[in-house]
This record gives C-alpha cells, structure tokens and sequence, in this order.
DNA sequence: TTGTATTTTCAATATATACTGAAAATTCAG
DNA sequence: CTGAATTTTCAGTATATATTGAAAATACAA
C-alpha cells in the first residue's frame, strides 16, 4: 500500500463515516483529503482529486467552514484560496460537538418542554398523558445529561479531560 | 396543544433528529410513534398514523428490531403482530451505542491501522509519510479512547454511570 | 479604473434513497 | 391439511438529495 493508496483508503472510510453521521459523503471526504496532507490545499486540487465539480467543491468546503472544520488560508503572492483542515483531533471533536448540540439538542430539548407542558384536553385519556409525560421527561433529563456534558468538553482541555474520564472508566 | 398535537410534535422532532444522524426519518418516526404510546402497537395502526404503505411499515419495523430498539409482541387470541419499543432511555442509549461501534467504529479503526502500516513506495516524501500517520494515530488514540467509553457505557447501568460521570464534570 | 483570475450562485440534471402496492410466502386456527 | 389472515419481498416509481456547469458576482493586480 502506498502513501496515496493509504490516503484513498482514509478518504473512502471518513465518506462512510460522515454518510452514516448525516453529514453529506463528499464534504467528508474533503475533510479527509485535508486532513490526510500536511498542507492547505486550493480547491482545483481538491476537484481534481476527488473528480468533483467546482461548484460542489465550493459548497461542500463552505459548510466545512461552517462547521469550524476548516479554514481558508492564503499564500502570499498567490490570488487563489488554499484550505486547511483543523487537525488536532480534540478541537475537532469540540467543532463538532458544538454544532451538533446548537442544531439538535436544542431544539429537540424545546420541543420536548412543549410537549410535556400539555394542557391535555378532556378527551385525553389520564393515563396515556401519565405515560406520556414519563418517557418525555426521561428523555428530556437525558438530554439535559448529555448537554452538561457537552457543555464541560467544550471547557476543559484535551488531556484533562481524557484523563479524568479514563480515570473514572477504569475505576468503573 | 392536545395529546394528539403533542405526540405529533414530538414524533416530528425525533424524525427530524433521526435523519440528521443518518437514520431514516420514518424509521425514527415509528420509533417516536412506540415510545410516545403506552402500548404496543400493530402494523395497521402505524400505517394509519404515519400515512406509509405496509411494505415501508414493515421494513422500518424491521430495521428498528436489528438496532434492538423495537421488540415484537404477541396479543394472546390476537393473530397479528404487535411492536413495542423500548423505553427505558438508558438502554435505549446502549443499544444504538453498540450498535454504531460496531457498523462504524470498528470499520475506521481497521482502516486507520492498515493505513498507518503503510509500506511506502521511494517515491513517497518521508515527511509527509510521517504527517500523515501522525494525523491517523491521532484520530486511532481518539477512537480507542471511544471505544473504551463505550464499553464501559454497555457493562454500567445508568444510576452508577450517570453519578460517576456527573462527579467528574463538577469536579473538572 | 480595467481586465482577468477566482469564487459564488443556482437552475437544470443526475443520482441515491425511500416508498408503494401487489404478488408471493408464511403462519396458524379450525 | 385448508384457507384466510398476516407478513414479507421487491420491481417499479416517487421523492429527496447531491452534483454539475456555466453565468454572475467578486476580488485584486496593474
């Protein structure tokens, strides 16, 4: 396997990944391809890497930078855009535990207040709303577990954290 | 907001989560449909609730007991087949965590290590050899660390793992 | 400025994904 | 067994999503 073939191999997996994330095949296989050489890259190379349009290159790495994944850089002398994946591992994570939360979380977490705050109408059975009520809420306190935790990733450091946790997995 | 109104909110909403998180959103919405009643419920009334075909009821109903978050009941004197979903939210988090480890994490972590053990060709600069696995063994420390939390998520129960986790987070 | 390199937009199109509906298979009470 | 109820399958179709490519907008060196 050589370098080019490994960074294929790397490309094609992240895709999968992002796919089954939600996130769209070639954006992450553009974060891949960032991500899997050292320097920026400008987005003719990326289109003919991927064999992608440059319409779709464009869009695809504006919502990388959307996301804090990537950022533009430029060369001095150079008019063209280069980008530039964002490679420490942990602020990825936080990029994307950061957006995933604004864009989930949250509005799962208001719609759930709302419907546990029914005024149920008098042909609403006591008991269904009973049930109802039960397993929203405890979906909701899972929800609020999990942004707290969110909310602390985004604080802490990489190796403080990790260590924490690896601590208190072990003692588990 | 009635009952009905409610449920249809929330069954909106999990349908929405469900396919920012690469799961179809009918899929998710006949999960939401199970959770939101106390009972479960047969594939007539699903279709009738969610306006889907059988053929689609079925195959999602399918999909949901592959991800182990919907079981199949019987109804004694009752031919048909009915579908509960699993509410305890705990394990309903255990269930799709190991499912994703296993259908996403494995697979990337087997390619980082077959990329990471590249043979590089002469033609292949050193240091970007060098660039590129550091990246992969950054991403791979991540995974394995992942991987660790979530076997240790599948072998605690909730009480023990939320209060553990909880401390940790206070403290950091 | 002006001309050109470059990026951005977006309507048209292609592709992937989900869904339907009816036929085939299965199940089970009698 | 038999046959009706029920589930499953899957080719065909619809829908949603992603992509192209070229025109418009923008940025910038001269």
């Amino acid at each position: 396997m050589t370098l080019e073939e490994a960074r294929q191999a790397f490309v094609d997996e992240w895709g999968k990944l992002g796919a089954a994330w939600g996130i769209s095949r070639t954006m992450a296989q553009i974060h891949a391809l960032l991500l899997a050489h050292p320097g920026p890259m400008d987005t003719d190379t990326i289109m003919e890497k991927l064999v992608i349009s440059r319409g779709n290159a464009n869009m695809n790495l504006r919502a990388l930078m959307d996301w804090d994944l990537v950022v533009k850089t430029n060369q001095p002398g150079v008019r063209r855009e280069f980008y530039a994946a964002e490679k420490d591992v942990w602020k990825m994570a936080r990029a994307i535990a950061a957006q995933r939360r604004k864009r989930e979380l949250e509005p799962l977490m208001r719609v759930l207040g709302e419907a546990i705050a029914i005024e149920p109408g008098k042909n609403d059975d006591p008991a269904e709303v009973r049930d109802f009520r039960k397993t929203l809420r405890e979906i909701q306190g899972f929800g609020t577990k999990a942004g707290k935790a969110l909310d602390l990733v985004q604080r802490l450091d990489q190796s403080s954290f990790v260590a924490r946790l690896m601590g208190l997995l072990k003692a588990g």
